[in-house]
RNA sequence: GUCCCCAUCGUCUAGUGGCCUAGGACGGCGGCCUCUCACGCCGCUAACAGGGGUUCAAACCCCCUUGGGGACGCCA
């Protein structure tokens, strides 16, 4: 068997969107599990969008993933020679020609096609004419005149394309430079590319390819084309429908393994599983499991399957990337220990490290800096209240150990001695300590401030 | 306009002729738990686009309609 080899082709013209990681994935995914290759190309053919910014950030985006390549990138742009050959061995085996036709005269062939009802096309004016390179002339495939293209895709089912369909295309421009459909042809089929996984919007362009593949006498890859990624409104995603790009999603506080396990969800399926890690997926993926409709993208989900990766995250590694966050946007630099004491408190409460940054903001202030909001503040701290607070401090001062269960030993043989419930006594507590009404629990949260700075806000809030 | 693709709860989906009075998950709603907020747990809500066939039997097969998406470049 023949090893499989898939790729991923973004062009540097923008950010590593939503849909084009999950091509890479499912790329990825099927190439890895199968013991083959995936490989990244670049394709930068259009000179004036392309930018080295571009695809740095691409390449970030798929190593923040996890989405490493074990080929490339190669870059189209330094490929123009290998095209061109090949559209010269095509011009020579008269499977192409030259033609003088200016752009106008073509968009006036195209108008009339299309007044006639038909699809807008090339007349091959010139397919016949036997022309010679010269200035302003462009290359032309030249499509057979009847018969059908049949291929099977992999995830769609058989496709049949009448030739008539098709015009005669421009394969190189005047310029000299090869068209992106030549380009792709080139690179899969001297790449050894086995399985082309890619977006519905290539699935028309796949019969011009197949043309170019037995015209140049190479062996067809397997085809298979995934259907789109709609915004909420169920159009085309795009900018208007906020976070696009993968790397957007790190800075809004997502972790790389949820945004993996939601996006393989989204348009594939494994009976009612609904969590992946990486190693699972490299178990359970399959073509079989990818679905033929557009699915649209659920911010509600992906903050739930995030949600569940922050549960269950390694402590140090998540206090890792919220001291990144918290740096990020704020001056605090809280020492590493105190994070991975604060992250275990949030991690049943926080849907994003963003979320698990702004929960977390009271443990960072000291107490003087600390904002206590003026509605809790009047609402529980009152004369009454007061009283009760100061006893406890005085109490927890002279506790032996600080932790949550003395804590909790002490506050509760106070309420014993008073009669008082707990439940009088807790939000005037939890405003002290954190300025707020919410937070996680009071004994834990005591436990991780530490003596010290519980006592400086139990002091700082009876002089509010 | 022409061609291609698609069509199950609001959303992601299971379902490949009988197991379906259609299952799971997110969301929503209600409840339990509870020191607040969450978590967790329990329950409820809600769908086979419509119409024709085929068949003893159709969400599953065929046709039409409708709806949605995509493509028709000297962009990729």
């Amino acid at each position: 068997m023949t090893p499989i080899v898939t790729r991923f082709p973004p062009s540097p013209t923008g950010y590593l969107h939503i849909g084009g990681a999950r091509t890479a994935l499912f790329n990825y995914l099927y190439a890895r599990q199968n013991g083959g290759k995936f490989i990244l190309r670049i394709e930068d053919t259009d000179q004036a969008r392309s930018t080295q910014e571009m695809t740095d950030a691409i390449i970030d985006a798929m190593h923040w993933l996890g989405l490493d390549f074990d080929e490339g990138p190669y870059f189209q742009s330094e490929r123009g020679d290998l095209y061109n050959s090949h559209v010269d061995k095509l011009v020579e085996t008269g499977k192409a020609y030259y033609c003088s036709c200016t752009p106008e005269e073509v968009d006036e062939m195209r108008e009339t096609a299309r007044a006639a009802g038909l699809k807008p096309k090339y007349n091959g004016k010139c397919r016949e004419l036997g022309l010679g390179p010269g200035p302003g002339r462009v290359v032309r495939f030249k499509t057979p005149l009847t018969g059908k293209v049949v291929f099977d895709d992999t995830i769609k089912g058989p496709i049949a394309w009448d030739v008539q369909e098709m015009d005669d295309f421009v394969i190189r421009r005047a310029d000299g430079s090869s068209i992106y459909q030549m380009a792709v042809v080139v690179d899969d089929a001297l790449m050894g590319v086995t399985h082309v996984l890619r977006g519905d919007d290539h699935q028309n362009n796949t019969p011009k390819q197949i043309l170019i593949y037995e015209a140049l006498g190479f062996p067809l890859p397997k085809f298979g084309h995934v259907p789109m990624i709609l915004g909420p409104d169920k159009k085309k995603m795009s900018k208007r429908h906020g976070a696009t790009s993968v790397m957007m999603y790190k800075d809004l506080g997502y972790l790389p393994e949820a945004m993996l396990s939601y996006l393989v969800r989204l348009g594939w399926s494994h009976g009612d599983d609904e969590l992946f890690t990486m190693a699972e997926l490299l178990e359970k993926f399959s073509i079989e499991g990818l679905g033929k409709s557009a699915s649209v993208f659920d911010m509600d989900k992906l903050n739930w399957t995030n949600s569940h990766f922050i549960k269950i995250g390694d402590v140090p590694r998540l206090a890792n990337l919220l001291d990144e966050m918290i740096r990020q946007n704020t001056d605090f630099e809280p020492a590493q220990e105190y994070l991975q004491a604060i992250v275990p408190l949030f991690q049943p409460r926080a849907k994003t490290l963003k979320e698990m940054a702004e929960q977390a903001t009271f443990f960072l202030h000291d107490a003087q800096s600390l904002p206590y909001a003026e509605a809790a503040v009047t609402k529980f701290l009152t004369p009454e209240t007061r009283e009760h607070l100061a006893i406890l401090a005085e109490r927890m001062e002279a506790l032996s150990a600080f932790d949550h269960s003395s804590l909790e030993a002490m506050v509760n043989a106070y309420l014993e001695e008073t009669g008082l419930k707990f439940k009088a006594l807790a939000q005037p507590i939890r405003v002290a300590i954190t300025g707020t009404t919410m937070s996680p629990g009071l004994f834990e949260t005591m436990e991780v401030l530490g003596r010290e700075r519980t006592l400086e806000r139990f002091r700082k809030a009876l002089t509010l």
